[in-house]
DNA sequence: CGGTTTGTTCAGTATTGACTGAACAAACCG
DNA sequence: CGGTTTGTTCAGTCAATACTGAACAAACCG
């Protein structure tokens, strides 16, 4: 039995790990990954002080890193009433903003993609075909992950008006 | 007509540097992201020495950032008769490569997933309903990006028989 | 009020890993 | 063979930035 709670605890803490390098990719801190990743095995909103002292991390980073992640919309922080103390919980939608986010960037290369494209002279006739291709792909692949965010809009939204939430 | 040149010369720079930016968020450095980028933009392959010339790096991070990209698969090194220089091109399928690493993270981080939700109690309910979704979320990417892969994958096929590369 | 708890900010440290230079290996050339 | 060109490898440097500690501000409590 202490060997099962182990084992879980160890899945966890990988878990978490992997949700801080996961973050990395995403132009987030590590920090800021293991905060989601402890948020979404939390029960409850997870408090300030117990979001530090689970990860082990300063006072100074959770503030910074809880303050990126509400701005990113990927985190909300919550009143808890009768508690001088700040609690975070995930965004209801927070796949979405990852996904968002996601699309962002790819919105960005694609710009710059267009931009070299018609500034370039005709004559290079095979690069242009290329970087069509290749912006071609890019908005498949957004409208993809657009359809799919529109999908999850929907499912959240059922889900919302079926239970309502528990406080 | 000066004016223009410099201004299109500008445009692939920044498309350059946007490619290496976005390539670190895909474990890549980032000289390995302006290469492609620079691939992206060159109509014929392009030489080891070029390559670190045109991007003003050391012959010694082109070694090793060619060498990433060819095992990623993202990158070709090709051998141009009379020679001896190594010469570099896109792989016909990089787009693929790109979307198959994307998915590839999302997996992992799938699997840590599963696992931390069937180590978890069963008491512990709410959590469990997280993980479902969080799973059923990326499930629902991994085969949206897959069926953006395979019609990819036709459409290359039937460009390559349409008509044949370009050596 | 002073004292405590909580959160923010910022200067400084520490770490990570990208990038380079130099030494090396290999293939070519005279 | 020596000399040249090309590519790899590796130790070391450098830069970016995550993270911390400490000083601070703000809100509460006695």
């Amino acid at each position: 039995m202490r060997g099962m709670l182990q084992k879980n605890h160890e899945t966890e803490t990988a878990f978490i790990e992997e949700m801080g390098v996961l973050s990395q990719a995403d132009d987030l801190p590590r920090i800021a990954g293991r905060i989601v990743g402890l948020l979404v095995l939390e029960e409850k909103p997870a408090s300030f002080g117990r979001i530090a002292e689970k990860l082990g991390v300063s006072r100074a980073s959770v503030s910074t890193n809880t303050r990126l992640l509400v701005e990113a919309g990927l985190v909300e922080r919550v009143a808890m009433p009768g508690d001088r103390q700040d609690y975070y919980r995930l965004a209801a939608d927070s796949h979405l903003r990852m996904l968002r986010r996601i699309v962002g960037r790819m919105e960005r290369l694609n710009a710059a993609l267009g931009a070299v494209e018609t500034s370039l002279p005709p004559e290079k006739a095979e690069v242009k075909r290329r970087l069509c291709e290749f912006g071609r792909f890019h908005l498949a692949t957004i409208a993809c992950l657009n359809d799919l965010a529109a999908a999850t809009v929907d499912r959240i939204n059922s889900l919302i008006s079926g239970s309502e939430r528990t406080s």
